[in-house]
DNA sequence: CAGTAACCGGAGAGCCACCCCATTTAGCAA
DNA sequence: TTGCTAAATGGGGTGGCTCTCCGGTTACTG
């Protein structure tokens, strides 16, 4: 599913570079924060930077692929939430899910959101963010239309303010205020009933 | 020596400097956003780098002291509402002003409010931060004793969400959107009556 | 077991923050 | 005014970063 050869598959010592690469950046990411050296992480792949930065012309590209599985298991989380729950629920359960892991990947998620202006990568690539926009519209849709959500909210209003918890209670690592800080945004978008 | 405790006043040439760094900074700062580079304000100032490292040993120091105007009208602005308007009003208004004030400041905002780590920082002259921080409490505190806003919420959780809503909506330029945002987090804060 | 296209990574260009220290200069006192 | 001294300056160095070029290497194919 992941793995597409329809175009011509990788060379072998292609593909093991590339997975070397992937592997430590995963661990640098998360011990440095998504403005992480990348020389670093080819220095810890084992690799000249040049062949980083072949793979992954962008940051953002390799900050794609790294949390590619993470975003696909949130969403799939949705789903599962979507099943057992009824709609406001459902979206509420998962807009923790989703606070737990900003707070968890160290502003990773804002980085992934962010950069709205490179207008290229994102109809490239916007993978993740695709995928995670789509998943919260359609919560989102399913709550509003059970009706106990207010209307006029966007997916990406969800979106950004979760991120923005994140980000904002990230440098002082506080999961009470976090969760504060949700619960206020819960209750603004929910309907007084 | 020792019977003068108090600094001596700066001398002109310093003085003179310290002031075409801090133009300087306005400008960039303004153009670039809170990340510009301090080498282009050394050379826009028509200075060299190490001056401006000896009087801003840090960026932080150069966008407190850049911001420090500003943030005092906002607080000012803060006595007026809380003059005119009822508790909960004034800072939900107040609330209206800041948000405004930090999508115009390009997530400088932000730079002032993090940096929690480097806790040196912080005592030494966290001055924009601390007015501002008092200045939310205030407000808080008055519309929590009326009666207007639910308990538990912090002043540092205000700040952070607005800071929020700048850095979320900061990239794709959408005031629509943070407005949004921000009525989400009063209808939040708001008791239901 | 070649031939070739794909791939590699060292070296280098052009940024940056930050620091060292020889030189200049403001301000004061004689 | 003049000379002294501490304060202030800034050119240049260090080391780190991102990103690119290109000569050498290597995996696949026929």
């Amino acid at each position: 599913m992941t793995d597409s050869p329809r175009q011509r598959p990788m060379r072998a010592d292609a593909r093991r570079n590339y997975e070397r690469i992937v592997a430590a950046a995963q661990e640098v990411f998360a011990a440095d924060g998504a403005g992480a050296s990348l020389e670093e992480i080819a220095r810890r792949a084992e690799v000249g930077s040049a062949t980083l930065h072949r793979h992954f012309p962008t940051r953002r590209s390799l900050l794609e692929v790294v949390f590619h599985d993470r975003v696909e298991a949130l969403c799939a989380r949705a789903r599962e939430h979507a099943g057992r729950s009824a709609p406001g629920d459902a979206l509420i359960a998962w807009l923790r899910d989703l606070n737990i892991y900003a707070a968890a990947s160290r502003g990773l998620a804002s980085s992934l959101l962010r950069d709205g202006r490179d207008t290229d990568l994102l109809q490239e690539n916007g993978d993740c963010r695709a995928m995670i926009t789509a998943t919260a519209g359609d919560l989102l849709h399913r709550a509003q239309q059970a009706g106990s959500l207010r209307a006029g909210v966007q997916p990406e209003d969800l979106l950004a303010l979760v991120n923005a918890i994140s980000l904002a209670t990230e440098h002082h690592r506080d999961d009470a205020q976090a969760n504060r800080l949700l619960d206020l945004v819960i209750d603004g978008i929910r309907l007084p009933h």
